[in-house]
DNA sequence: CATTCATATGAACAGCTGTTCAATCATTCA
DNA sequence: TGAATGATTGAACAGCTGTTCATATGAATG
C-alpha cells in the first residue's frame, strides 16, 4: 500500500470524503512541517547524546550546581576512573555543554548556558505534568 | 596518589597554604554538590537518550511543530521504515516525550510539555552564546 | 467470521558506546 | 633538565542501540 493511499483513507475517515485536492492539501501541510526541523541539528543531537549517559549527566549536574570545578574535585564525586571523567569532560566540551579553563596544571570546568537551559527544562518536569 | 592529597595540593595552589581543616571544608562543599544531583534521574536520562537519536529527534520536532499527527502522516516525512517509526514512537512514549491517542485503527501522537521545553532549550542556543 | 488495514512487536545483527588500562602530554619545580 | 604531578589520549573490548524483516494484534467492514 502506498503512503498517499493511507493518507487518503485517513482524510476520508476524518472528513467523510476525500478528493485529490484534499490529499494534495494535506501533503502540503505535512511538508511544511519538515521546515520546522532545523536544517543542521547535529549539534542538538550531540548535546542530547552527551547528556544521555550516566557519568556525563552527573558531571553536568555537578557543574551546574557549582560555579566551577577542577577535574580533581569532580573525580571523587562520580564512581568511575579518572580517565573516564576526563573522557566525559572532553565529550561534554565537544557537545558544547561545558567549557574549560587552564590554570597551571589544573583544569577548571564550567557548564554552558545550553547545559543550564537543558537542566532547567528537565527540572521543570518535576511536580508538573503536561 | 590519594584523592585528598590532590585536593590538598589544589587548595595550596589556590590559597597559598592548606591545613587539615581546609581540606575538610572543601570536602564538605563538594559533598553538598552531590545533593544537587536528583536522587532518581532515570527519567531524565531516558529523555536525553530518546532525543539523542536521529529518527526520534526528527519525530519530536515534527510533533512539536504540529498539534497532533497520525502515524501515517509521520512515516512519509522521515527516511526509515514504518516499523522504525513505530519503534521510535514507542520509545518516545516510554521516555515521556510524546503521548498517544487511539481513534479506530489510527493512532495520533502529540508531544508533551517536557519535549517542548527541551526543544525550546535547544533553540534558544541559536544566536546566543554563553 | 474472514479479510483488510493501521500499527505494534520480536528477533537478529551490524555498528556504536563507555569503560578501563597503559601510555603520553604539559606544566612546575628542584 | 629531569622528576613529579595533573590531566588527556588511544586501544581494546564487552555491552548496548537502531534498523529491518517477518509476524502479530486489534479494530473495522463485508
Amino acid at each position: 500500500m502506498s503512503e498517499s493511499t493511507r493518507l487518503r483513507n485517513l482524510i476520508e475517515d476524518e472528513v467523510g470524503s476525500c478528493c485529490d485536492a484534499d490529499v494534495e492539501a494535506r501533503l502540503d501541510r505535512l511538508s511544511e512541517l519538515v521546515t520546522h526541523v532545523p536544517s543542521d541539528y547535529d549539534a542538538d543531537l550531540a548535546a542530547m547524546k552527551a547528556l544521555g549517559n550516566d557519568t556525563r549527566y552527573q558531571v553536568v549536574r555537578l557543574l551546574t550546581a557549582a560555579d566551577e570545578l577542577c577535574v580533581c574535585e569532580i573525580t571523587p564525586l562520580v564512581d568511575v576512573s579518572e580517565s573516564a571523567v576526563s573522557h566525559a569532560l572532553s565529550d561534554l566540551t565537544d557537545a558544547g555543554l561545558v567549557t574549560r579553563r587552564k590554570e597551571g596544571t589544573w583544569r577548571y570546568y564550567q557548564s554552558t548556558a545550553l547545559a543550564e537551559r537543558l537542566v532547567s527544562a528537565l527540572d521543570a518536569e518535576r511536580g508538573d505534568d503536561e
